[in-house]
DNA sequence: AACTTAATGTAATAAAATTACACTAATTGT
DNA sequence: ACAATTAGTGTAATTTTATTACATTAAGTT
């Protein structure tokens, strides 16, 4: 947990004249962090060796050593303030804010991301006879990405992007199965029909998607991907996109990982299974060179 | 630019004795920001004031200010090492190393990525009577959702993932046309043999990829993936998506800014396009109260 | 209400960093 | 080649900064 993190938390532990050491640093950590114990106390109203004390209440052994942990702290907050892109930017701008915007809902996620939530998914993800995912329009990418990820951990998934194929296989499906549906806003009409027809089925329902819409109250089990952050201003809203991806990751990672050595057997299979479609590196040289010039 | 490139950048026109202190900084920064002026000034072989001096000569106003700015420089390069899972991970630890991962793979694009190569894809996309975009196996979802942000954007974009419809649609291309192709290796044999019927049709190619692949040599443009992040061990190999994601973001954002207006009206028409399929947030309130009880 | 404990401030001390100054090495012009 | 100037470095003094020791006050307890 980082310095700033720690300090909100312990507020309301500290002694009277230790809280308004915290208060002073939480309300303008950058300034704080360039200023001496006399001018923080003073601003505090304390004395100067309060701020000394205050250090060793939040586990720093001196003044020094909680500057620099709070330039830490704030060096990653930083990085979380992404602009927009506008008219005159140029492609390194671009990119740059670009990066920026995805980094920082990554760390959204972070400390927005459900443990508990996770942790069920991947334990019915991880006993289910088949996996069945369903994404319509821009989750569709999300659905198969995430299709072939669970594929190869030796678990029989399917992805569809079309509603009829939905409508049967949610219909079809069974208590054994998990049927897992992206959605970024949770609330495409079509999609919470076919959940509708999944929780007729008896099948353990997960839903990715906004947790305040009404697809998300259907679920069994819901993880939260990032609706909130979506600037659905004009230029492509994107972080939920690598939010959703991310948790994809995830929960495949631990899903190899309850899998153990099943799931390592499995992939490497797979893995293999792909080498006669490949050009070798040296082969491959002699003939560009060959045919280029 | 970071403290620690700083001072290796300004390395070789310091002073005899302020190198000294520059290397003992360079060679152990974490350990140098928990020393006093004294103990560095005697590890580095010179007098306390040379480590003063030597903070100003790299624009640090006092040695705590050098500090700072190390602590900072630091925060951002222990976030790019990301750990492997491993057996007894929970879920918590999980989330953790899988987002540190995601992140610093865009701390690595940040810093890899071509301004050049970008902008001559977005220009030359930006020109193009259409994009038709190819990829397989893990690429077929990248090269899903590439179509997806583009269309958005009012370029006629086309998706294939079956080696027989790219064939058709590499053969029939024009020199008017894209060719956008996403291969996490370079080495898949057929996506090799699409990309020379193309290069046949005189169509702009551009390949996402690993730049040390064939692949990669039969392109117009290149924009490198990082295939060298990928661990391919056992367990997911999943950076590369993100930064190929990130790419085709940082496109879509750069062309949807070179079209200006265009671009917005479009995508204003296309998100309105969508209204009708969504549930109302107020309305779904009252129906799933009724409902639940 | 007296006593005990915790909390805070004042003053003193210790630690740390910087300045002032002196000396040395390097460079340049004659 | 040698003086003269300049840049570089170290020593010692000073200043700034942070911490400790101790006294005082406030709060809580029997």
């Amino acid at each position: 947990m980082n310095i700033l993190h720690l300090i909100k938390v312990q507020r309301d532990q500290l002694s009277k004249a230790e809280a308004k050491v915290a208060d002073e640093i939480l309300a303008a950590p950058e300034e704080a962090m360039n200023m001496a114990t006399a001018e923080l106390a003073s601003r505090a109203g304390v004395s100067d060796p309060m701020v000394s004390r205050f250090c060793r209440s939040v586990s720093c052994n001196s003044f020094p050593e909680l500057k620099v942990q709070l330039a830490k702290a704030l060096a990653h907050r930083a990085s979380f303030i992404s602009e927009a892109v506008s008219k005159g930017d140029t492609a390194h701008t671009v990119i740059e804010k670009r990066i920026n915007a995805n980094q920082a809902a990554l760390e959204y996620l972070r400390s927005h991301l459900d443990t508990q939530s996770i942790d069920a998914a991947v334990k019915a993800m991880s006993g289910a006879r088949q996996i069945i995912i369903a994404g319509m329009g821009g989750a569709a990418a999300i659905a198969k990405d995430a299709q072939h990820k669970l594929f190869r951990l030796g678990i029989p998934t399917v992805a569809y992007d079309d509603h009829l194929m939905m409508r049967m296989a949610a219909a079809g499906a069974s208590s054994k199965d998990c049927f897992l549906i992206f959605s970024v806003t949770g609330r495409t009409n079509a999609m919470i029909e076919i959940a509708e027809l999944a929780k007729q089925s008896q099948v353990t329902l997960i839903t990715i998607t906004n947790p305040d819409s009404p697809l998300a109250k259907l679920a069994d089990i819901t993880i939260t991907s990032g609706d909130e952050l979506e600037d659905t201003t004009i230029y492509v809203p994107m972080t939920t996109r690598i939010i959703i991806l991310t948790i994809i990751d995830i929960i495949a990672t631990a899903l190899a990982l309850a899998q153990g050595p099943a799931a390592e057997a499995q992939l490497t299979k797979v893995k293999h299974s792909l080498d006669t479609t490949k050009r070798k590196a040296s082969a491959e040289r002699k003939t560009s060179k060959n045919s280029k010039p």
